[in-house]
DNA sequence: GGGTGTCTGTGACTTAGTCACATTACCGTG
DNA sequence: CACGGTAATGTGACTAAGTCACAGACACCC
């Protein structure tokens, strides 16, 4: 096993050797293909996870079939919901899926509790995790119960388009980020349309004039 | 100070006579009047708290004035927003308001990052609550994106219902519990009434068929 | 009993979500 | 390259929820 990956985490690359050995040595390097169920409803988590490359989605599915987006785990980030799996026994209703392909490193129950015991640098990097999550959570609920939802696509549409102003993604995978109904989206894209601020093809999603997008989603 | 209020708390009063000491020499016990902002948006928390009688709203304002209620902290739990505070440096824009006098004992900084290296016990309860925190904030999610706001109503109604089967709030603060307008929970409280399934007085609300008020915060 | 603030009621309107389809683009296979 | 099949998108009619601008109604305190 390499320690290579130990590096990328300021917290953990600045501890003692005695502990940095403990987390490299029972740890597992692993890789997931995209798309991979990563955790689920009524599926217990026996490791601790911790993303090296790619992203994981958290979501949340109702009965109805609707879904939306909680957060996104990226390079670098810990896995709180496998994290709280492995520390007191809450079921959560939410499933993470990768959307790349990820590799991460694995911990077991028995390590990552010991790290937890002994490293105050390990403490913080899971600390700031669980902040961050509950932040993120709290984004979600503000948005949902207060924003407009044209204001809401707006933001996602730059948040999720790539470097060249264009992303790929179908009404249906946007109205599940924002937690609505695909004709909702497809009725507010053409809007926008409309306004000549984006251009539709199907599939993907072309962003003719960011600023007023960008207006659009700050508005107050 | 006495050490009554540890044995509150299972996971910390079966901590070795050592650890115990430590929390109980350096805590402060307090008490807070009904209607105390305990934190808000731009005040840092100094302190670890730990509420032993009464209840905290922690609640999201939105700019637009609406508010909507993310959960309470009640006897034997801790405030998750003050230790992520403490933790790391995430800047919440929740904010959390005693409901009821509430006595809380408060551990510094030092104190609790102590605690948390060296009791298990600690660690465990500091976690179930963090655990037990995104668990509530993944439910409002859910039910602010997916369920429908009679049925809401009808769980909040039966939720903050005493004994004798009626409560004391006005349609201002029902909204304020559901993230909507004051009007829209009229209309429902109107409907309700049509029904027969409540009384509505000012100030109050009589439940008068708690059975069909369940059934409806049921329906799939 | 009059005044004042809070609480509640109401109608007209906009926005969002639902439902039931119709249409269109893409992709492989024959 | 025509043919189907599937996934993606379009549409109209409807219901639910939220907004706005008020108008009353009640409670309480001089």
């Amino acid at each position: 096993m390499t320690e290579a990956w130990i590096d990328r985490f300021p917290n953990l690359a600045a501890l003692p050797a005695e502990d940095r050995g403990l987390l490299t040595a029972r740890a597992a390097e692993v890789t997931l293909p995209a798309g991979t169920t990563i955790f689920a409803p009524g599926v217990a988590a026996e490791s601790f996870l911790l993303v090296l490359e790619g992203t994981v989605r958290v979501q949340q599915v109702s009965p109805g079939g609707r879904e939306i987006v909680l957060y996104r785990v990226t390079g670098g980030e810990t896995c709180i919901m496998t994290t709280a799996c492995l520390l007191s026994d809450e079921a959560y209703s939410a499933e993470g899926v990768s959307e790349t392909q990820v590799q991460a490193v694995a911990i077991p129950k028995a390590a990552f509790e010991e790290a937890l015991a002994r490293s105050a640098g390990f403490r913080r990097l899971v600390f700031a995790d669980y902040s961050q999550r509950i932040s993120d959570l709290m984004h979600v609920v503000e948005e949902v119960a207060f924003e407009r939802i044209d204001k809401r696509l707006a933001q996602r549409l730059l948040d999720r388009a790539g470097p060249e102003g264009a992303l790929s993604a179908t009404h249906q995978d946007l109205a599940a980020e924002l937690g609505t109904a695909r004709e909702v989206v497809g009725r507010q894209l053409k809007e926008l349309e409309r306004r000549g601020w984006v251009g539709l093809a199907r599939g993907r999603i072309e962003l003719k004039e960011p600023h007023s997008l960008k207006s659009l989603a700050e508005v107050d």
